[in-house]
DNA sequence: CTGTTAGCGCGTTCAG
DNA sequence: CTGAACGCGCTAACAG
């Protein structure tokens, strides 16, 4: 099931094969030669060997995207539109999780290096040197995805702060002006852009801040359960939570009910991130729709343009921002 | 950066630089030569080509994991264990997400097939023929996670029968008797197996499963609620729920409080899968302890063997079926 | 329109 | 202990 094998059968040069079944149009074949070689491939179960082509051609046609951990169902409509793109482009995407800074996260990416035409990175504290360093060190085309790195490789990202914005303004359209944030990893540029966009709202409509309404949720749901805990502690608790994730979502309805608060009579809820997932908690969630699907579709273009030729660009994926309303906000009640 | 430069800058021949960076113990170079090649390794940043590599050698060190659905966090566990086990075996491992039939879902397995000894596949219904042709086409080594197709591939499983079972004694322990069992997709033989596994429980205990007590919930959110719907819609509800998985629960708990009934007070809840996620659910969900992980290693351990020339044979992984107990069962009260 | 030829980068005999 | 030479399967000039 080689290209000889087929030209063997077909009593043709294996040359011809190779353009006849990859150009097909290119060259314009005798009809019967085309037919013979057509039959062998057919007959034979012919399957071009990648490996070989990826070395004729210096190309592997297969890219690489980073994500920080499987279980974070925040992410997977991103990875599908990845996918998708990949699909359209006749690309292999090889999805590999690499956690913390584990020593045998180094191996992961080492191998993966030789495997992958460009690499896309949905995992990124600012601090993570050791990354940049290997991306640095592969000299190979990334692209981060709803995360960035300050003076590094290209990223595709929301207006997150426009995001943030979003819960504010639902939130004080409701009627309620003491309002928490409940942030995802702040040591992450997103949660920086959210929280910054947060205050700027806030600021807007004249709203100021007071110590203890903000609390760092590390985009998971036990980091979320804690900073809702610290939250909702103090005498007087805010009416509102805005959260940044509906992973962390998760883990402040946890910790809500324990404390016996109804939602959203005792205190209103909002997060950022639509998923399956936020119609079915207690109470079913208010979210902030983002298209990460699409997301996921401009970054991987993106790298696949760079792959060939076309240096990528930062970009800023509008998204409408839109409000998904499914009761779990309501206006503050005197407490 | 290839082997001719590492063997020109250290002043021997390309195979020299080839065995040594390889073998390293097998031949004892002089001491003098090796430290020479290995400073020019190093100097140029020298990684070998995984393709050329994978074409003299025939082999890609690299395995696919097929699964459904990226969103279906039952399923991560086990994919970290495929990850650990595969890295370990210096392997890398493409996770490819197919989820129904779609015609592209053709190409994606076709350019799969190039890169990989072998495939791990968890997502099976006895009916994707299509699937199924494809493995028989590819003619590599695969291994059925937790799933199996009658006459198959090799199958890597847990005691599907214990783990059904083992809800059932839970919930008869406290006093149960009218238990219903909401099942997953029951076109896979995982739910055929646990639909066995609770019916003998049922029967060991000398308790009869009346008409409208198993429903099928289809392995996703949005059939766990339906199903549990129609579980608890009749004038007499049973005492208790046995779910098939947490994904399904998930839907499940959405439809129980959306019917103002209280868990453990009006109904007693237990699922199968360990997630992070149990914990936080409102109440946390009593559940059976299955170690995926361990499932995942045995099932890509077994594939690897394979592949290195041991055909590998179906396995039961023994689980303890522990029951990680967070109160969402009590003993039934009367109605 | 089709055959010939020359590598892509590497691992492996076979000599020496 | 090390070098020389061949070929894995494929593509892209270049002939014819």
């Amino acid at each position: 099931m080689t290209l000889v094998d087929v030209a063997k059968v077909a009593g043709v040069d294996l040359s011809t094969v190779s353009r006849l079944l990859r150009d097909d149009r290119a060259a314009s074949y005798r009809p019967e030669t085309r037919a013979r070689v057509l039959a062998a491939a057919e007959q034979l179960g012919y399957r071009v060997n990648a490996q070989a082509r990826a070395l004729r051609l210096g190309r592997q046609d297969s890219i690489a995207i980073l994500v920080p951990d499987l279980d974070n169902f925040g992410f997977t409509a991103v990875l599908r539109g990845v996918q998708e793109a990949c699909e359209e482009a006749g690309v292999t995407l090889l999805i590999s999780e690499i956690g913390s800074s584990a020593p045998e996260r180094t191996d992961r990416l080492a191998a993966l290096a030789g495997r992958v035409d460009g690499v896309l990175v949905a995992h990124a504290q600012d601090t993570d040197t050791a990354l940049q360093a290997w991306l640095d060190d592969i000299r190979l085309p990334s692209v981060f995805v709803q995360r960035s790195i300050p003076g590094a490789s290209v990223s595709v990202l929301f207006d997150e702060e426009n995001n943030a914005a979003a819960m504010v303004d639902h939130l004080v359209a409701m009627g309620h002006r003491d309002i928490a944030h409940l942030s995802g990893d702040l040591s992450t540029d997103t949660a920086k852009r959210r929280k910054v966009g947060f205050d700027s709202a806030m600021a807007a409509h004249g709203l100021s801040i007071p110590r203890g309404r903000r609390a760092d949720g590390g985009w998971n749901i036990e980091g979320g359960r804690a900073a809702a805990e610290k939250l909702v502690a103090g005498r007087k608790r805010p009416t509102a939570l805005a959260v940044d994730s509906l992973v962390q979502a998760i883990g402040m309805l946890g910790a809500l009910h324990a404390k016996g608060l109804s939602i959203p009579d005792d205190i209103s809820v909002i997060t950022i991130d639509e998923h399956p997932l936020a119609a079915h908690t207690t109470p079913p969630l208010t979210t902030v729709y983002l298209d990460q699907r699409e997301l996921g579709r401009r970054a991987a273009t993106a790298l696949l343009d760079w792959v060939d030729g076309t240096p990528a660009q930062n970009l800023i994926v509008e998204s409408p921002s839109d409000i998904i309303d499914r009761g779990s906000t309501a206006p503050p009640v005197a407490q």
